[in-house]
DNA sequence: CTACATCCTCTAGCGACTAGAGGTGCAAGA
DNA sequence: TCTTGCACCTCTAGTCGCTAGAGGATGTAG
């Protein structure tokens, strides 16, 4: 029975230490044993849950919404509707995102375009800021 | 000469109340004159000002980037280069977003296709969650 | 035995606001 | 004139998801 420490625990799901124990005081993974002088003592599935936590928070999911998912996973007779509804809501998210960031490229690309790289009273950077109705999109 | 209330001023530029007095806080916005009454009351320039700092915002340039963006605008005999690098910058970041943002949307497009909406033994969606190796894209 | 890395707890800080408490100013209607 | 009620004031604390640092204990390799 070998132990994991947090420092191996972190190397091994890709999960910072501090963010392990920050994970640990908000609920997120259960406190692990502790060795005699104190220190944690995480096991095989601590690993498995911190690469989980971790995933789900590379696609951008919420603390609260992983909090969810990891309940779920918790019990795996449930239905997963939660889930699926977890995850639809996120795509919209991430759909919604990406088509605001397009309309935002095309104004930047119009700004630095526009930049006769002279002084700052003909800078369209500039300009374009002071004054939103030069934008070419309005959604934002 | 009319005084414009602070309700006005943000009426106008579109900016709300507390963040008007937040960004005087931290001196993005120069403290206007007070009535006798100690209300704050704003010329129609804090107003231009507002409303391009709420515009930088919406385009997702960070504080510090608008303090710059600001002086350059108070002093219009400034070559432009650094707006010009400000906005080069903030497009090369949003582009790396729309990017990452799109393998995301790939991502959670295969984990709600997946889902036979049954019981979470069988969710992909908490499958692909517990297990990175499943993901079409790495880079993330 | 002595370094030295790693661990521990605790508090404070980040960015960009937002919320709330507790109080004051001001304009309009009765 | 009084009162109602909204808008204003300052101040502190909270949000999210960590991250940094202080100050000390533990564990391991040479």
């Amino acid at each position: 029975m070998k132990k994991i420490t947090i420092g191996e625990a972190a190397r091994r799901s890709g999960v910072k230490v501090p963010t392990v124990r920050y994970y640990e005081s908000i609920g997120l993974l259960a406190a692990p044993s502790r060795s005699e002088g104190n220190q944690r003592s995480f096991e095989p599935a601590d690993i498995s849950r911190l690469a989980f936590i971790r995933h789900a928070r590379e696609l951008g999911f919420e603390i609260e919404a992983i909090r969810t998912l990891l309940t779920l996973q918790d019990d795996p007779h449930q239905s997963c509707a939660s889930a699926d509804a977890i995850a639809k809501a996120r795509l919209v998210e991430v759909e919604q995102r990406i088509r605001s960031l397009m309309a935002l490229k095309a104004e930047l690309e119009t700004m630095v375009e526009g930049c006769g790289h002279g002084r700052v009273d003909q800078c369209r950077v500039i300009e374009v800021l002071a004054d939103h109705g030069q934008c070419t999109h309005s959604h934002h």
